[in-house]
DNA sequence: CCTATGACAGACA
DNA sequence: GTGTCTGCCATAG
C-alpha cells in the first residue's frame, strides 16, 4: 500500500509536457523492478483525480493502452500539452522524457536505483533461450 | 502458505 | 522493425 502511495506521488510530480516510463516511476518510488505495480495502480486509477496518468508510457516510448480502450484519450491529452505523439502512439523519449533534477535519495540505495531508471545501470539477468 | 493479476521490461530470434 | 518468451513483484483473495 505504501509503495503504491509513493508511485502516485511520483506520477503527480511529472511536469506538464513531459512523460515518464513505468520503470522510471517505479525506480523513483523505490523499486526499480516495480513497473508492473505501476501498471496496476494506473489500471484502477478511477477515483484518483488530479493524477496525470497520461504522462506515463512504456519503455519503448509508446502508449500502452489499446485503440478504443483509452489510447485516443491519452494521445489527445499528451498532444494537448505539447507532446508530439506519432503514429502508433510513439513519443520521442529523448525529447520528452522527464529528467528529475534532484533525486529524493533516502540513501545510496535509492540513488543507484535512480541510475537504473536513467538507463545507466541496466544489468539484468540473462536468460538462455528455448528452442 | 498458495494462486492470479497487472496500461511492464528486456532478451532473443 | 516484429513476435514471443521469461523475469519480475506488490496486492488481493
Amino acid at each position: 500500500m505504501e509503495f503504491e502511495e509513493r508511485i502516485r506521488e511520483r506520477i503527480r510530480a511529472i511536469p506538464r509536457g513531459k512523460v515518464a516510463t513505468y520503470a522510471q516511476i517505479a525506480a523513483l518510488a523505490g523499486n526499480p523492478r516495480g513497473a508492473r505495480q505501476v501498471a496496476r495502480v494506473l489500471h484502477s486509477c478511477s477515483g484518483t483525480a488530479g493524477l496525470p496518468w497520461h504522462r506515463v508510457i512504456n519503455s519503448r516510448g509508446g502508449i500502452s493502452l489499446k485503440r478504443g480502450r483509452g489510447f485516443e484519450d491519452q494521445k489527445r491529452l499528451l498532444a494537448g500539452e505539447g507532446v508530439r505523439v506519432g503514429r502508433g502512439g510513439r513519443v520521442g523519449l529523448d525529447e520528452f522524457q522527464w529528467q528529475p533534477g534532484s533525486v529524493p535519495s533516502k540513501g545510496a540505495k535509492d540513488f543507484l536505483k535512480a541510475l537504473e531508471s536513467l538507463g545507466l545501470r541496466r544489468r539484468r539477468r540473462t536468460r538462455g533461450h528455448p528452442s
